[in-house]
RNA sequence: GGGAGUCGGCGAAGGGAGUUACAGAUUCGCACUAACUGCGAAUCUGAGGAAAGUCCGGACUCCCAAAGACCAGACCGCUGGGUAACUCCCAGUGCGGGCGACCGUGAGGAAAGUGCCACAGAAACAUACCGCCAAUGGGAAGGAUGAAGGCAGAAGGAGGAAUUCAUCCUUCACCUCUUCUUUCUCAUCCUUCCACAGGUAAGGGUGCAAAGGUGCGGUAAGAGCGCACCAGCAGCACUGAGAGGUGCUGGCUCGGUAAACCCCGGUUGGGAGCAAGGUCAAAGGAACCAAGGUUGGUCUUUUACCGGUUCCGCAGUAGAGAGCCGCCAGAGGCAUCUGGCAACAGAUGUCCCAGAUAGAUAACUCCCCUCGGAAGGCUGAGGAUUAGCCCCUUGAGAACAGAAUCCGGCUUACGUCCGGCUCCCUCCC
């Protein structure tokens, strides 16, 4: 995983947690899933969820994690700490690449008021 | 030059550099308490030929108590070799296909037995629908010969007697016998016709398949009925390690199906699978079921094991999406040599080459290369045009596809590139 391992989401028990209580973001290739931070985390912790409907090829699900991760490792200091995010992926997806991804997940972010404000235009 | 066959190689995204990140190994430093562990740095490594399908064969692990014999079951099926093993691989044999290089092959037994062979067809293991034949038997017509008689006619001779009339004598007629002719009957033979019995399995038609095939003779017509060649079968000889091959002789012809049962030969304990399994703390309690049971069967021998299931609870850590081990040095890769036609084996040297577990390879920048597109310039050429070079901009550099315990195969998907050898056709010398 192209995130340090601190930023990773891995439990079940997370998940489930995440999709409970967390609120929602729809965009056109992804859905962002995000839960407030809670004092007892300190690091933003990121998972990913894509299914076999998005694509049967193994190749193709994998690339598009990287993609996602990649995008992530770029926004991480941007993202305010605690924060708990799950990004689901959508099948309208698998036609993407990095720069769409980029563009989707600023959105979402700053929809979800999970950014701390210090937008960089320089990307857009 | 074109087409084809076969063998092999390669296939992170053309080559290189860098930045930011990820995973593992090793080393070092720091923290800590001894370990485990955590943090940081450096170096190295980091998906495939199919990682895929999960179809075979194994390694490894546990369960079924252990061993032996027989049976059952399962699997295999041309020969020889290779391998840990295989339904895999190599070399060959037979058969089939191709002009050929070559390719395909589930290839023991159908003359041990049983079964099945749909539809069609007369018949699918023994039959005769159409057809062919008229030898044999039968029927019809004609002819020839023969035999015995009957009838009729003619001729001849001989004999006999009654009645009527006339006369008196003969003839005719009548009866008997002989010969000839005609006709009928019977028998035999010949010719022609019929096809009722019969012969036939050449031909037609049906079918995947129809009684060895082709030719000549032969026959009433036919037929291995005879002969020649071919195919099949049996025997013998030679040859090969073997499957087989070659030759000779013989009698004479036998459908297919064993991925139907079966027969023959060979091999073989079964099951579950790395979520296997092991390991880590100081403990137990409750409920229910069972009271000789444990390998596919039988027999024998010896010992061995002993209740089972579920739920609750258990410390800093017993984790259900899982802590550590298993878990990556291996039937390993590469090179050379030796043996072998080869598959492969052996020896020596050298190398370490993924070990994740919400699952590691990404993002970006720069330079060069190849290809495509657009605009412009230069050079050679008489020109259209074409070729080369330079500059600018933009795009592309793939397809199938992602390790999950590990190996050996098979199958499927994909693709250009590259190369070797071989065959066929055409052209030139």
């Amino acid at each position: 995983m192209g995130l340090p391992e601190a930023h990773r989401l891995k439990h079940r028990q997370d998940f489930k947690a995440v999709y409970k209580r967390g609120s929602r973001c729809r965009g056109r290739y992804l859905t962002l899933r995000a839960l407030p931070p809670s004092y007892l985390c300190e690091s933003v912790q990121i998972g990913i969820s894509i299914s076999q409907k998005v694509s049967k090829k193994a190749v193709i699900r994998n690339r598009i994690k990287r993609q996602i991760r990649a995008v992530m490792q770029e926004l991480l200091p941007q993202i305010s700490p605690g924060w708990k995010l799950v990004v689901i992926v959508k099948p309208q997806a698998v036609a993407c690449d990095y720069e769409h991804f980029l563009r989707e997940l600023e959105e979402l972010l700053t929809k979800a008021e999970v950014l701390n404000g210090h937008s960089r235009r320089g990307v857009l």
